[in-house]
This record gives C-alpha cells, structure tokens and sequence, in this order.
DNA sequence: TAACGTTAAAATGTTTGAGCCTCATGGAGT
DNA sequence: ACTCCATGAGGCTCAAACATTTTAACGTTA
C-alpha cells in the first residue's frame, strides 16, 4: 500500500512539509525510529514544546504523520504509505551531521531511559 | 558529476523550490525539453511575464537551475547535477494531468513553430 | 472513593514575519 | 521603436514563534 504517484497539489503539499529543517529533523527521528511523542521530540531536539506540537500537527495535516494516543503521550508516526518516497528522500541527507548527531542524542537519551517510550515499556513489564 | 547527498540546509532550499506548483511545472517542462526562454515558458504555462521571470530567478538562486543568453533570450536548463534528482522526484509526478497538459501545449506550439526555439532553429539553417 | 491540589502533556489564540502576485518602470540588445 | 527580461513597491495570504490555556493523569487526605 506504498503511494507510487501523486498529483502536483499533493507534492506541493509534502515538499513545503519538507521545506523547514525542522520538520526535516523530526521526519527524521520518525523515519528511523518508527514513533516518538512530543516530549520526547522536544527533550532530543532541543524545540519548545509549542513548536514541536505545532510542526506535527503541520505534518499530520498534510498526511505525512499520524498519531495514536497511549496513556498520557500522543505517539507520532509516518504513514505507511509515505514511508517509501520518504525513505528515498533521507537517502539524499543520510550524511548530514546534523541529522547524525539528533539520531545520536536519541540514542543517549533511550539508553539512559530518560524518553517516554522507556515509561511506556516499563509499564507494560510491570503488567499495566 | 551528480549529486548523492546533501545536507539538510540545502536540502530545505531544494523543497522550497519545490514547494509551489508553478515552479513544478517550469521544472517539469525544463526537465523533459532541455531549455526554454522565460518567453516560451510565459506562453505554455499561462504565466505573466513578472511571475515566470520571478519563479526562474529563484530557481537559480537555489541552484537547480542555470541559464545561457542567445541572441535576445535567456535560456535556461536544469543544472546537471541535478538531473538525477529531479528525475526521481518527477517519477512521483508523472502521472499528473496538468504536467502531462503541459507538456501537450508545449509540443502543439513547438509543432507550429510558435516558440523562440523555433526561430533560433531557423536561424541556424539559414546561416545566422 | 470522593474531593482537592499539583504536575505533566498537548493544543489553541495572537502577533510578527516571509513568500507570492500584480502593476509599473528600467535596461540591454536588435 | 520593438522585443525580451529584470526589478521596485504595495497588497495579500499563509506560516513560525511567542505566551497562555486546556486536558488529563497522579497523589494525598479524609
């Protein structure tokens, strides 16, 4: 179920999703970690919480993300039909530092268990 | 001499371009007919004079585009390194029907000879 | 378990700033 | 003079960043 066309509106749309580093950034983290909640996408990006929520909205609208609720986090995520052209798009940034260095701040902040995502599979050990 | 990877600033220069129909389809018409004058492009796409002059010098401003002057026009082209990207990006595209009308125009108007190409053509034949 | 206060997570209301369009003008070449 | 193209100024729409408010989970106490 991988979109393979578009039409020019559609492409308008995702490309001027694409047109911000910041958005970029969060594609990012999404594409290569399959979903983080707001929180999470504040502490490894260094945004306000305004910003990050309002760039995902940004993103949920034009059809690039979407959300499902769990406990008291929303957990963003990629659309699967979005995931292939995506996938093809980061393949042209995948040397980027600045995206190496988020996915590496990521990486710290869950090993030391200090995202949410840690909470959530906390709770779902202890049998909650 | 193509272009693998960039970085994220440049790649939110790229997606801005992007980001608006009518540069998709200067882009579009640019990426399958080689070169077209500001003037030829004024009269396929329907654009005024102002916009398509506008739309193109930001286009080379963000390096997808270039441009070489022959007699009294300016001809411009997409940049080679960047043929490669836009090819895959187009390949999204492709399917549209106003890129795909757009691409009819600029066939029936070159088959009439209506377009500046067509009297530099002719020039050439003659001899200058 | 009902009620209160506290804190965390996320969304909304507002203003400032950026981008696109049009009209009009300017300049270079034939 | 005519053609082709570029640029300046003004108006309009949309998006980014600010501070603030809503929503909901939690803890304690009784």
């Amino acid at each position: 179920m991988r979109l393979k066309h578009f039409n020019v509106t559609f492409g308008e749309q995702v490309f001027k999703a694409m047109s911000d580093v910041s958005r970029i950034r969060v594609l990012h983290l999404l594409l290569r970690n399959k979903e983080l909640c707001i929180a999470d996408l504040e502490l490894v990006l260094d945004f306000t919480q305004t910003k990050t929520s309002r760039h995902l909205i940004y993103l949920k609208n034009t059809g690039l993300v979407s959300f499902r609720k769990q406990d008291q986090w929303a957990f963003y995520y990629i659309k699967d039909e979005m995931l292939d052209f995506l996938q093809q798009m980061f393949g042209y940034l995948e040397k980027d530092p600045l995206l190496l260095k988020d996915q590496e701040v990521y990486q710290t902040l869950f090993s030391n268990r200090e995202l949410a995502i840690n909470r959530l599979q906390q709770r779902h050990f202890t049998g909650l």
